[in-house]
DNA sequence: CCTTGTTATGTCATAATTGACATATGTCTA
DNA sequence: TAGACATATGTCAATTATGACATAACAAGG
C-alpha cells in the first residue's frame, strides 16, 4: 500500500470523511488530486481498510462518508511503527536559486518579492489555523498530550509556523545580500 | 519541458559533467534516478539544450561528459524568471506524527529518536559541506556575489543548516512533551 | 578466487501522479 | 439568463518516477 493511502487512513483516524473532504485535507501532508483519491478509496474498500455509507443530499450532490474500519486502524498503526523513509524534497525555487546569477539583480529581487508574499500568505493562513484551533481545544494547546485527536494538528502546525518564520529570515537575508 | 530538465540544466551552467555525476548532485534539490536521467539527457541533447563529448577511459567505463548549449542558457534564464509553483511537500513523517497517538509513548519516543538521528546525520554531512565550500571559496562566504558560482551553494548551505536546526529543536521539544 | 562496491550507461515494466473530460445540483453575480 | 463557482463523484490518457534487469571495467577485502 502506498504513502497516500495511509495518508488517507491517517485523516480517517480522526474523522469520517468524504472523498471530497479528504482530497481537502490531505493537501498539507500529501497533495493529491480527485482523480487519485477516489480510485484509492474503492481500493481501500475492496481491502475492507474502509467503509462507506452513501448520504443522499438535497442541496447539494449525494456523497459517500468514508470510516475507518478495525482493519484499516491496525494497517495504520503497523505502518506508523515502520522506519519512515527520509523525504524526498522537491524544490524548484532551490533550483531557480542556486543558478540566480544567471539573471540579472532586478530579476531576483522581484524572485524573491515574489517568494515573500507567498510565505507571508501562508503565515495569515497557518496563523488562522491556530486560532481555530486555540478556540476548537478544551484546553490550553500546551498541555494537550498525546493521544488527544488535536495534538498532531497542534505539534504540525508549531512545526509548521516555525519554518515560516525561517523562511521568511531566510528571504529577508537573501534581499540584503542583493542590494 | 519538465522540472528535472531544467535542474539537470541549472547544474550543468556551473559545471560540465556526466550523467552519473548529474545523478549524485540533482539529489537535494529533485531526487531522481538514473533510469530517468539518462532518458532526459537524450531529449534534451535532441533539442539542442545540452551536448556531449565521449571520453574514453581505461580505469573505469567510459562516459559522456555533458555541457550547456547556448540554446541550454536561454531557456534557463526564461525558466528562472517564470512564477514558481509553490513546493508540493510530501511527508511522510508528519502524516505520522499526525495521528501518533495511536501508538503507545514508547513507540513514539523510538520515532522521534530515529528521526532525531536522522537529522544529526544530515547536519554532519551539511556542516562538512559547508566546510569544504570555506575551502574552495576565494573570499569569506559572506562576501560572495550574486553571480559568482559559489553563491548558490552558499546561500542553499546556509537555508539548510538553519532548517536542520529548527528540526532538531522541534523533536527535542516533542519529546519533552512524551516525558 | 569470489563477492561486494564504485563507476558508468542503458532499457523496460510498473507504479504514482497529473490534467482533461464527464456529469449533476445549487448558488451567486453580471 | 448566462456564466462562474463550490460541491460531489467518476474515468482515462499522458506524464513522471521507481525498481528491476542488463552489461562492463576495475579495486578491495576475505
Amino acid at each position: 500500500m502506498n504513502t497516500l493511502s495511509y495518508g488517507l487512513l491517517s485523516l480517517l483516524s480522526k474523522n469520517s470523511r468524504t472523498g471530497y473532504e479528504l482530497m481537502q485535507h490531505i493537501q498539507p501532508f500529501w497533495p493529491a488530486k480527485h482523480s487519485q483519491i477516489y480510485p484509492l478509496l474503492a481500493q481501500l474498500e475492496q481491502k475492507g481498510c474502509v467503509e462507506f455509507v452513501h448520504v443522499p443530499q438535497s442541496d447539494k450532490p449525494d456523497k459517500k462518508v468514508y470510516s475507518l474500519t478495525d482493519t484499516g486502524l491496525k494497517a495504520l498503526q503497523e505502518w506508523i511503527g515502520m522506519p519512515t523513509d527520509a523525504p524526498a524534497t522537491r524544490d524548484e525555487f532551490a533550483l531557480k536559486v542556486y543558478c540566480i546569477g544567471l539573471v540579472s539583480k532586478a530579476e531576483a529581487m522581484k524572485m524573491l518579492v515574489e517568494r515573500e508574499d507567498y510565505y507571508i500568505k501562508r503565515k495569515v493562513h497557518y496563523t488562522q489555523s491556530f486560532e481555530k484551533l486555540v478556540k476548537l481545544s478544551e484546553k490550553p494547546l500546551e498541555e494537550l498530550e498525546m493521544d488527544e485527536p488535536l495534538f498532531g494538528n497542534y505539534v504540525l502546525l508549531r512545526k509548521a509556523l516555525h519554518k515560516l518564520d525561517a523562511d521568511l529570515n531566510w528571504c529577508e537575508w537573501m534581499k540584503s545580500k542583493l542590494k
